[in-house]
DNA sequence: CTAAGATTTGGGAGCGCTCCCAAAAAGTGC
DNA sequence: GCACTTTTTGGGAGCGCTCCCAAATCTTAG
């Protein structure tokens, strides 16, 4: 039922390869000949089967997004619904699909396979990675062109990150700049290299400002609302005057525990977060957080996947993108100078 | 590089064909040989290929996910994640793949010739329906398999979704009978399918109870914060005393809203909201709410989508999901009995 | 006008799978 | 042990495309 090259040619009286050398842009075809088919392709409406093209070629123009984060994180973040975005985005552009894998543990092995060995994708962009991730030793073994949103700490791939270490280090450094003593932070999920990152940019800055650090001033969080209120709840009998919380919505989880403990915000503890959320302008007092272009990342990754893919290159790269502190009012700088 | 199922043929001492019928769970095929086979698939670790597949069956296994919704809305309403989650964890579960689709205006057409002409997907499921898609009628008049969530209001076609009308009217009723006097509604964008019914329950329900329907009482947003925010503004010189907001979203911007012009909450103006998103168990004072079952939304759609395509049914099925009114603080119910 | 070269076109082979039909093997009853 | 049926297996054809090589056509210079 569908049409074929075969159908396109007939009709133009051409041949089925010459149909081809059209449709893929080939050079060597007379202007008129050229001409004479796409008019043919225009008013049939033909599109070319793409899984007839993928056997021939060993391409498919389709990429895999993998989200091996669990299901917690991606009901309540915005932070993939933007990216995706980003990703859908600069695939429509380049005329490729988008096909994606949430990682369900469950299915985790099977996934993999499909992604590695059944020839769907042309390569695959790996959004968050975790520390020890399986999938990431699965793709760095076989020659499947893929890139990682976020560093790896021991492997030499590709990948994309914002640069986080300097990220938390300039968003610690404005609290310690406004003056507060004891600035404490909540961390994201040290098994995952953002979290870990934030972390160590804390540390750096209170090691700039020859402060000690204070153990009792570090709570793990998990990136959550939740997360960041269990985490403010434990950190309150500390006396802290600020805390960074490494993603917004612990942040916001921690500003409910702060107002439950009938404390004010920024007077008695400055608050300060990171990704800004949409909804970060918009909390009493407004947010003040490190933004990362989300967005941006989703579209940057795939130009250098598909670069990859499409130049067949074996080089590592490794791509950072800048964030950017925005000052608002839960930091207490309006107030502080 | 990769094996074909020639290879395992000539490992495992038998034709191509049989080790077709082994990966295909065909009967005729002797226990021993079976196993022999499955041996081998198993120590090398095969894969079929999926394109060579596809052309050969014309079946691809995987669906196609099409999301209409514009920029704004995708990027803050968790609705999207958690209906792909479902989404994805049945596809996992059948051995079918999710190809992803975000609509953008430009790539529109371009967009709906792939899905129908490129055989690159088996089915479609469109989230969230617009009045007037035109994704919808370009399915419509191929013969794609798709299932639409929400309704379509004219034609006869494959759908999940939730009575918005019934939970409309339930929500408002819920309001009048604790006894207020002038509820008013912030809708959804009245030409998305959900926000017209929503909108319909609300009248109903007046009705029910025989009160006049006040325009100034009625303002529509867009499903945002923002929008609910906007709105509320707009609605506070009305007096109401209490407010139904056709989405969650916009129950939170319309809270703002009260509370900045110093009125609290429920006692001067109750709030209902739609969705029940993880966020609303923690507003202040926690939200009453529409609980729709967004997991199994996603679940149930392909389940339908695959048993559509798999069984080759013409019938259209329409598949109607309950909602749940969750009572939290917003309504006052706690204050008003 | 012709030979050599450049441009343009056509058709075979093959990508890895499934489907179908026919051949081979196994089973059955007398 | 033979004829017949049933089960199991093998191999050809074909899905719709690209790639390659050879054939056809057009150019150009002598």
């Amino acid at each position: 039922m569908p049409l074929t090259l075969e159908d396109v040619a007939r009709l133009s009286n051409v041949s089925r390869s010459t149909v081809s050398r059209v449709i893929n842009a080939d050079v060597n075809v007379k202007e008129e000949t050229r001409r004479k088919v796409l008019n043919v392709i225009q008013s049939i409406n033909f599109q070319p089967n793409l899984a007839a093209r993928g056997l021939a070629t060993g391409r498919t123009s389709v990429i895999g997004v993998v989200i091996p984060a669990g299901v917690s994180v991606i009901f309540s973040d915005p932070y993939f619904p933007q990216f995706i975005q980003g990703v859908s985005s600069a695939c429509n552009n380049r005329n490729y699909s988008v096909m994606l894998w949430l990682a369900e543990p469950e299915y985790e092995r099977r996934m993999i396979s499909r992604i590695l060995h059944n020839g769907l994708v042309d390569g695959v962009v790996v959004a968050k990675t975790l520390m020890n991730d399986p999938i990431v030793n699965s793709l760095f073994e076989s020659k499947m062109p893929f890139i990682l949103i976020g560093r790896h700490p021991t492997m030499d791939v590709n990948y994309l990150d914002v640069d986080n270490l300097q990220a938390g280090r300039k968003a610690t450094l404005h609290l310690l700049r406004l003056g507060y003593k004891r600035v404490a932070t909540i961390t994201g999920s040290q098994d995952q290299i953002v979290g870990y990152d934030r972390y160590q940019g804390y540390m750096e800055a209170l090691q700039d400002y020859g402060r000690p650090l204070k153990p009792e001033l570090v709570v793990e969080g998990d990136f959550t609302d939740e997360g960041g209120y269990n985490a403010m709840a434990r950190l309150i009998p500390q006396k802290p005057d600020a805390v960074f919380a490494a993603s917004d919505m612990m942040a916001y989880g921690a500003m409910r525990a702060i107002y439950e403990a009938k404390l004010r915000i920024p007077e008695d503890v400055a608050v300060l977060g990171f990704d800004d959320l949409p909804a970060s302008s918009k909390t009493t007092p407004p947010l003040t957080t490190v933004r990362q272009p989300v967005l941006q990342m989703g579209i940057k990754a795939v130009e250098v996947l598909i670069n990859l893919i499409e130049n067949d290159i074996k080089s590592t790269q490794q791509v950072i993108l800048d964030t950017e502190l925005v000052v608002r009012e839960t930091c207490g700088a309006s107030l502080r100078r």
